[in-house]
DNA sequence: TTGATACGAGACGGTTCCGTATCGCTTCCT
DNA sequence: AGGAAGCGATACGGAACCGTCTCGTATCAA
């Protein structure tokens, strides 16, 4: 984390040592908010200290702002992934695209990154800082469709960034947006595997 | 426009009239705010007096608060959306697709559209205000690809609804967050009807 | 002309959050 | 033991916005 205490060298600080718990408090506690549905703008440094128990100028001790704290805590949800069985890409797909929703990892993951979303095109800081959490997901994804070009299983032909997007993004703005009413998020990995997969397919069906 | 005044019957009042421009000005500053990325919640009364060059109290007069104003606001935004060729469903695919961006009715549609999205989700009242304005375009992408499946342009069993949203979540993903830094969403529309094409055409490649 | 209402401007008290500072108390190092 | 820093709590002045209200002026109908 950027801001926390330097753990380099020797200077020994005199007093009495920051907790860790206060830390991981107030860490927590910035993404219980968010998952909580708080947006970026919203979210104020009060309630942050109010919600881990905390005073206010124990979080700017640690922090400049609002903007870093964001940023160590997002720092915080990088994740693998889950387990792929690796028998067909069709498979690992929709276990990947099933995982935009709730994760063992850190339940609340899931429910904070869409919700930053439309925050990050306004901040270069923040935006990066997403990228770095999401993309190693979305080289999951990758990995799998090279996999699948290489073996035969997809086109060979397949732009795989593009394929990336439109299988993600439909996902994406259904739980996230609700966007279209009638469809269900839960079902739609699957549904969405199956109708690429004609178009990804080698040949013909 | 639901809290504009009545000019249903005759009881005529006494002063000044209310002016049209004045109406045109509040709700047109209220459009631009949101174009220029303000987020509905940061938006604030004062601002949009202050943009329209009119009084607090005269958006106070004519709206009970800023969720009405914004719902009429939204509701001048339906738009019937571009002609249609009509020769072929790719093209005519590519050509609503493509209208996710700039548009000639308001240019600022497309900003704003996507920016209400993360909003909707906490607002049934604006929930439905967006669904009524985006049910319209939903509905033009609807009916080409019914055409293409009556007409023999598309396979017969292919799943209409689920099939906008792949079509369309994509692109919104990537205009709005640019989800994915390395692809161009002013060429995605060809792009994702042509991948998906293969998917949706009748037999084989 | 007169009375009623709309208008732009802005004062008003109230609320929330900002970032800083202070106050006892606790915890650590020497 | 004692000095230094962390801690929760809270007070502080400043800023932004809320929704109401009151000015002086402009515009309407009768």
């Amino acid at each position: 984390m950027d801001h926390m205490p330097a753990v380099e060298e020797a200077p020994r600080a005199p007093g009495r040592l920051r907790s860790l718990r206060v830390d991981e408090a107030i860490i927590s506690a910035t993404l219980d908010l968010l998952a909580e549905g708080t947006s970026v703008e919203v979210l104020s440094i009060e309630s942050i200290a109010s919600r881990a128990g905390v005073g206010k100028a124990t979080i700017y001790r640690r922090w400049p702002g609002k903007d870093a704290l964001l940023h160590d805590a997002l720092s915080t949800l990088k994740s693998p992934g889950p387990e792929l069985a690796g028998e067909s890409v069709r498979e690992d797909l929709i276990a990947l695209l099933g995982q935009v929703g709730p994760t063992k990892q850190d339940p609340r993951l899931p429910q904070i990154l869409p919700c930053l979303l439309p925050h990050m095109g306004r901040s270069k800081e923040h935006y990066q800082a997403y990228q770095e959490i999401i993309e190693p997901r979305r080289n999951r994804v990758r990995e799998v469709l090279r996999r699948g070009v290489a073996n035969g299983e997809l086109r060979p032909d397949l732009d795989v960034e593009l394929t990336m997007t439109v299988l993600i993004g439909p996902i994406l703005v259904q739980r996230v947006l609700r966007w279209h009413p009638d469809l269900d998020a839960d079902t739609m990995p699957e549904q969405v595997v199956d109708l690429l997969m004609a178009g990804m397919a080698p040949q013909e069906a």
